[in-house]
DNA sequence: CCAAAAAGGCCAGTTACGTCA
DNA sequence: AGTGACGTAACTGGCCTTTTT
């Protein structure tokens, strides 16, 4: 494989061309994984072990490994959003300085002076106001990402989800928020695949207002928020997207306290039913008269939705001595059979059924 | 005008990191 | 100091709609 790599002085994007070989020219390993799918590997580091180490290799997975994965990317970058000036002093890349002066917005060429979170301020408000949603232009890193198509088999990739994978790989260097010279050791840029950044509290706070008010965004309002935010609009676009997710979750576990308590009501309701039933069916072979009842003295109870009299029949149970049964006048008995007449209406009709 | 491709947004599921008990 | 649970930022792949070719 070859790498015909075009960098010019402007700002105009080169196209990186990747013209293959024959695998079996490739000496490397990691190159005769790759550059099956990708005909593009710049081999830095540990790279190959990172690549195989991470297994999650579908289409996005190679993409990704071969255009922003830490360890193949160009890392000649003189600083990021990520990394410092005194990590870019440590790496000592004298012809990077001069790079800075050439691309570095205006606002941004005093370097050193300016600290980092200034710096994120100002490019970040800058890329707000280009409308570039996805892009971080005025880094370095991502100039080179953002800008340079890749082709993979001949074809220009510049999906939308590639795209999102060069975002994403501006955001693993920081969100103006945590700041690390360490973060570009080798061992860290196998380690750092993935770095969480918490969201400050004003952050989190000024999202919720905000989620409270719409819990979509628009492009022109994602793009408003990170700015004020100081974030990324990807960072935005993702907590809004978790937001929402949260609060499904949340509306659901409530869905499903209430089915729960619908379903022991029911379970309760059915039980008793059942009791009720059971006592029917006694009273039933015991007193039939219930029967020969005329149907306009029943009535609908309205709180229980049960059949009863419309008058009040007042019971009496007398326990007399031990050796005499309770006595239930014939009122009260036709009181029970009443109330429970549409449910044996219903229990006769199961019954019939069977 | 139509079809295919690309782009963009959202979601469900998952991973991984930071924090805390 | 080590560890597991938990919250959540970030990622992935799929689906759908809209826009572009």
């Amino acid at each position: 494989m070859e790498l015909a790599l075009s960098l010019g002085g402007d700002n105009t994007p080169k196209p990186i061309l990747f013209l293959e070989k024959s695998s079996s020219s490739s000496s490397s390993l990691h190159e005769n994984k790759v550059n099956k799918d990708v005909g593009f590997c710049m081999v830095l580091g540990k790279s190959c072990n990172e690549v195989e180490r991470k297994k999650r290799s579908k289409k996005h997975q190679e993409i990704r490994s071969s255009s922003i994965d830490p360890s193949l990317q160009l890392d000649l970058i003189p600083f990021s959003h990520g990394v410092s000036y005194n990590t870019c002093s440590k790496l000592s890349f004298p012809w990077l300085s001069q790079n800075l002066a050439t691309h570095e917005p205006a606002g941004l060429t005093n370097g050193p002076a300016l600290d980092m979170t200034n710096r994120m301020q100002l490019v970040v408000a800058e890329e707000a106001e280009e409308g570039a949603a996805l892009s971080s232009p005025n880094s370095e890193i991502s100039n080179f990402q953002m800008n340079f198509p890749i082709y993979r088999n001949g074809k220009l990739i510049n999906t939308k989800r590639d795209q999102c994978e060069r975002d994403r790989d501006n955001n693993r260097w920081g969100n103006g928020n945590n700041y690390s010279c360490s973060r570009i050791s080798d061992e860290e840029l196998d380690a750092s695949a993935r770095k969480k950044l918490r969201l400050t509290k004003e952050q989190s706070a000024f999202l919720e207002e905000s989620f409270k008010e719409h819990n979509t965004l628009n492009p022109k309002q994602k793009l408003a928020l990170a700015k004020q935010l100081n974030l990324r609009p990807r960072q935005v676009e993702v907590w809004f997207q978790n937001r929402r997710a949260r609060t499904k979750l949340k509306q659901t576990e409530v869905d499903c306290e209430y089915l729960k308590k619908c379903c022991e009501t029911l379970t309760e309701e059915n039980k008793r039913l059942h009791k009720e039933l059971q006592e029917l069916r006694a009273l039933k072979s015991s007193q039939p008269f219930y029967m020969q009842l005329p149907a306009t003295t029943l009535t609908m109870c309205p709180s229980c939705e049960r059949v009863a009299t419309t008058t009040s029949v007042t019971t009496t149970t007398t326990t007399t001595t031990p050796a005499t049964t309770t006595t239930t006048t014939v009122a009260a008995s036709n009181a029970v059979a009443l109330h429970n007449h549409k449910l044996i209406s219903v229990m006769t009709k199961l019954e019939c059924t069977n």
